[in-house]
DNA sequence: TCTGGGGTCCTAGGACCC
DNA sequence: TCTGGGGTCCTAGGACCC
């Protein structure tokens, strides 16, 4: 087994970062990215509103609270997109293979760059030096022999950090590691584990696997791979990834709802952005999920219908979703609708054979362009148009891979 | 005055077929 | 007609990540 050399790159209060940046009265300042809506959370916040206490996910009010200073921006996704690209492009300089975990966060193998730059570090500084120069922002940068473990690093040393770990250093650094801070283990997991009197990783490590896989099954072996810091899972470059499983919308709406026809217009419009998207992947599916959460928050329920054939257009998958809703009666308001298209196909272009589905396949490539270039929901259905407000002011989370990311990579 | 939105993976139980 | 076992597909729900 070869040892690897893995950096994992995460960008200082991105979405923040990228805006103070973009105007210069908002540096220093508390400030918190935010969507446009009325029910929205904080995406991302300053170092400088971290500082007084706030945190991602916290509601707008209770950011206020905490920091009665803060600077709300509302987010723009293009500029975050367009900057996460050209970072990208970037890490492409020191090696080709490149994995974005996120809009914010990559892995880099460097094993085979080490002989032309010198040393992983050497490569750090380099990239920390090229982002902060072009666009002035700080990253922080773990180097490791895995994924799991270079991740842990660059979380070691925030902001603008620079942490190594390695191979000899593995054991020291995981013994008195909270076992929380894997990328893996969340608050459900941490509970699970600490029953079982494990906190750190140094104790996971320790445990004996049949322990492990006696409560949680396959995820045991896992576990116990984790608290030893061992990780074999490939950086996996772009274009290289699984092709994408599911393709879903999902809308808090500004107040909660009961009227079904408005219910109606909001499936409407979220399986007009299922259906556009799913044609932009060239994607059909057979499976379409409908998520309603009501007004109390705490209840939701989800259902879900298998087709017998794939499909992908708009209508057909606003009338599969229209069909489940029809099987149940709504006890509440509405708070949340999503729609969810499954069961995948990724198809060949195939032009249909009677004239009549040969237009509507061209109309809808043209609808799809015109909201590629201007934003999802400039061109849709007739029937949308009163509902449109609210749509256009989401701000992508940090998780989701734009294409933005995928394209720099064609050259 | 509350608590977003995009995904992935895993499990359990039932229907159905051989 | 009754019995059991294996495999696949489907639905529902929960955990995890950013």
């Amino acid at each position: 087994m070869t040892v690897r050399t893995i950096l994992h790159i995460d960008m200082n209060a991105f979405f923040a970062s990228v805006e103070q940046q973009a105007n210069p009265e908002l540096r220093g300042k508390p400030i918190a990215v935010v969507g446009g809506g009325g029910r929205t959370v904080i995406t991302t916040s300053s170092y400088e509103a971290r500082a007084c206490g706030v945190k991602t996910g916290m509601a707008i009010w209770e950011g206020k609270r905490v920091c009665p200073e803060l600077i709300l921006v509302v987010g723009d996704n293009r500029k975050y997109t367009y900057t996460s690209g050209k970072i990208n492009e970037i890490f492409r300089d020191y090696t080709p293979e490149v994995e974005a975990f996120s809009i914010d966060e990559s892995w880099l193998d460097v094993t085979h760059s080490l002989g032309i730059f010198g040393s992983a570090e050497t490569i750090a500084y380099l990239i920390k030096a090229r982002i902060r120069h072009s666009f002035g922002i700080t990253c922080s940068v773990g180097i490791a022999p895995n994924k799991l473990l270079a991740k842990l690093a660059s979380d070691m040393q925030k902001p603008d950090g620079l942490t190594v770990i390695t191979p000899d250093d593995v054991a020291r650094v995981l013994e008195r590691m909270p076992i929380k801070d894997l990328c893996g283990i969340g608050r459900r997991m941490e509970k699970n584990l600490n029953m079982m009197s494990i906190y750190t990783c140094g104790e996971l490590g320790r445990c004996e696997e049949g322990r492990l896989t006696g409560k949680f099954g396959v995820i045991g072996s896992r576990l116990k791979q984790m608290g030893l810091g061992i990780d074999h899972s490939p950086v996996v470059p772009f274009g290289e990834e699984d092709e994408v499983k599911s393709v879903g919308h999902s809308k808090t709406l500004e107040r909660d709802i009961d009227d079904p026809v408005e219910i109606r217009r909001v499936l409407l419009q979220l399986s007009e952005m299922v259906g556009s998207r799913a044609r932009k992947y060239s994607v059909s599916g057979r499976t379409i999920h409908l998520y309603v959460r009501y007004a109390d928050f705490f209840t939701s329920w989800g259902k879900q219908t298998t087709l017998k054939n794939h499909i992908n257009q708009s209508d057909e998958i606003y009338r599969a979703a229209l069909s489940i809703l029809a099987t149940v009666d709504l006890e509440q308001p509405v708070r949340l609708l999503g729609v969810c298209l499954s069961n995948l196909k990724h198809q060949a272009e195939q032009l249909p054979l009677f004239e009549e589905e040969r237009k509507k396949l061209f109309a809808t490539q043209a609808m799809d362009k015109v909201n590629a270039r201007f934003g999802s929901m400039a061109v849709t259905f007739g029937s949308l148009l009163k509902g449109r407000e609210g749509v256009e002011s989401r701000v992508i989370p940090p998780s989701w891979r734009p294409d933005g990311i995928k394209n720099v990579d064609v050259k």
